[in-house]
DNA sequence: ACCTGGTCCAACCATTTGGTTGGAACATCT
DNA sequence: AGATGTTCCAACCAAATGGTTGGACCAGGT
C-alpha cells in the first residue's frame, strides 16, 4: 500500500527542502525524550505526548521504535559534527584552529549538556550506526584533520603527533568535563561556586593545556 | 515477616565478613547484564539466566530491579574509585603520582572497558546516586588531591591550577579515550593499526601531555 | 523425630509496551 | 459532486515484563 511506501528508508537521508512538518515536530519530541530517558527508559506514548500527537503517528511515520531512535540519533550526530567544520577551513593559524574548536565544543555542551552523554550510550549499544553516520557525513574529516596537524608540526608551532593522538586529546579536553563534569564535581567536593568559576574559565584554560601539552618539547 | 527484614536497606554498605555466596553471583551477573544493556534495556530474566538461578531470586535478595540496579552502581562506583586510592599516598613526588593515576587509570579501562560509559549513563538518570556513594566512600578525596597539588605547586613543578582544574584534566586525559575511543576512532578514521599502536603509546603520551599541560610557563 | 528459619523455585498475575487496525476528516484533482 | 490519496486517531491486541505466591527442600537446634 500506498501508505507505507512513503516511508523513507532510515539510510536516506532526507534531503532539507522536503522537510515535513509533523514529521520534524515528532522528531524534535523524540530527541528530547530519547535524551533525557535513554532510548530504552523511553515510552512511545511519551513521546507522543511530548509531541502532541497520537501514539499511531509516531508508527506512521517512523515505523518502529527502533527506527525512530536511528533517526534520531543520526540527525543528532549530524549537528554535533556540523558544529566544527567552520573550524576546518584551511589557512587559519593553528593556534585559532584550536580556539574555534574549542569554542564550539563548548558552545555545544552548553546547548545541549546531555548531547555527548547520550551519544556515547547509544554508541556502546550500537557501534555500527556510528561509523556509518560519519563515513556518510563526513567522509574527509580525516584528511582535513591530518592537513592541519601537518602545517602545525611543519612550523613546529606543536610537536610530533599522530592524527589519532591529537583528536583524542582534543575531543578529551573539551567533551569530557561536561559529560563527567557532575562526576569529577562530586569528587573533588566542589561548591556552586568552585564550579562556576571553573566553568568561567574554561576557554582559557583548555587553550592553555592543549597548547601547552602539545608544544614542542625544547632540546 | 522475617523474610523481608532480611532485606538490607540499600544505603547499608554491608561489611566484607557477611559476604553471601548467591548473594555476590546475583550482584555479578547483574553487573555483567547492566552494563552490557544498560540499566532499562536489562531484563530480570536475563540477569536470572545469567546468574543460574531462578527469577524470584533475584527479588528475593534485592527486592526490585531498582535497588538491585542501585547495589550494582554502588559497587561499580567503589571498586572503581578504590583503584585511585594507592596513588594518593603522600611523599611520592608528583610525577610519580601522575604515572600512578595513569596507570591505575588504564588498567581499569582494559579490565572494564564499559564502566566509565555505564556509571556516565547512570549518572544522567540520577544524578544523586553519585553523590550519595562518593561521599560515603572516600569523604577525603578533596583533601588528599588537594594536598599532592599543594605540594607539587610549591615546589614549582607545575603551575597554580584549582584541584576542579586539575581533576578535570587528569580525569579526561584517562577516562575519555576509551568511554569515546570508538567514536574518535571512526572520525580519525583510524586502521587496527594505528589503533593498537595507539594503545601501546598511551601511558607515555598522556604523562607527556598531562606534565608539559601543567608545567609551569616560564617567564 | 519434629520444629524453625533460611533458601530456592514453578506457576501465576496485573500492568505496561510496542505495534496494528479500520475508519474519520481533510485536501486535491477531475 | 465524486473519486483519490494523505493525515490523523480511538480502540484494540499479543507479547513481554516486573513482581507475587505458596510451598518444597534442607540444615541446625531441641
Amino acid at each position: 500500500m500506498a501508505l507505507h511506501d512513503a516511508h523513507p528508508a532510515v539510510t536516506d537521508l532526507a534531503p532539507p527542502d522536503d522537510i515535513d512538518e509533523a514529521e520534524v515536530n515528532i522528531l524534535d519530541a523524540a530527541h528530547r525524550v530519547f535524551l533525557r530517558q535513554g532510548t530504552d527508559g523511553a515510552r512511545m506514548q511519551e513521546i507522543a505526548n511530548e509531541a502532541s500527537v497520537n501514539k499511531s503517528m509516531l508508527h506512521y511515520y517512523f515505523r518502529s521504535k527502533e527506527r525512530l531512535a536511528e533517526a534520531v540519533f543520526m540527525r543528532a550526530v549530524r549537528e554535533t559534527f556540523r558544529r566544527f567544520e567552520p573550524a576546518m577551513q584551511p589557512d587559519v593559524p593553528f593556534r585559532d584552529f584550536v580556539r574555534d574548536l574549542i569554542v564550539a565544543d563548548l558552545a555545544m555542551m552548553d546547548d545541549h549538556p546531555y548531547l555527548v552523554g547520550y551519544i556515547i550510550s547509544e554508541l556502546h549499544h550500537h557501534p555500527e550506526r556510528w561509523r556509518q553516520t560519519i563515513a556518510l557525513e563526513f567522509p574527509d574529516g580525516r584528511t582535513a584533520m591530518q592537513a592541519k596537524l601537518d602545517a602545525a608540526i611543519a612550523t613546529g608551532e606543536i610537536r610530533p603527533i599522530t592524527l589519532l593522538e591529537f583528536t583524542t586529546f582534543l575531543v578529551s579536553m573539551t567533551f569530557f568535563p561536561t559529560v563527567g563534569g557532575g562526576l569529577v564535581r562530586a569528587y573533588a567536593g566542589a561548591t556552586k561556586e568552585e564550579w562556576d568559576a571553573f566553568l568561567d574559565r574554561r576557554e582559557a584554560h583548555f587553550m592553555n593545556l592543549c597548547l601547552n601539552g602539545l608544544r614542542p618539547t625544547k632540546a
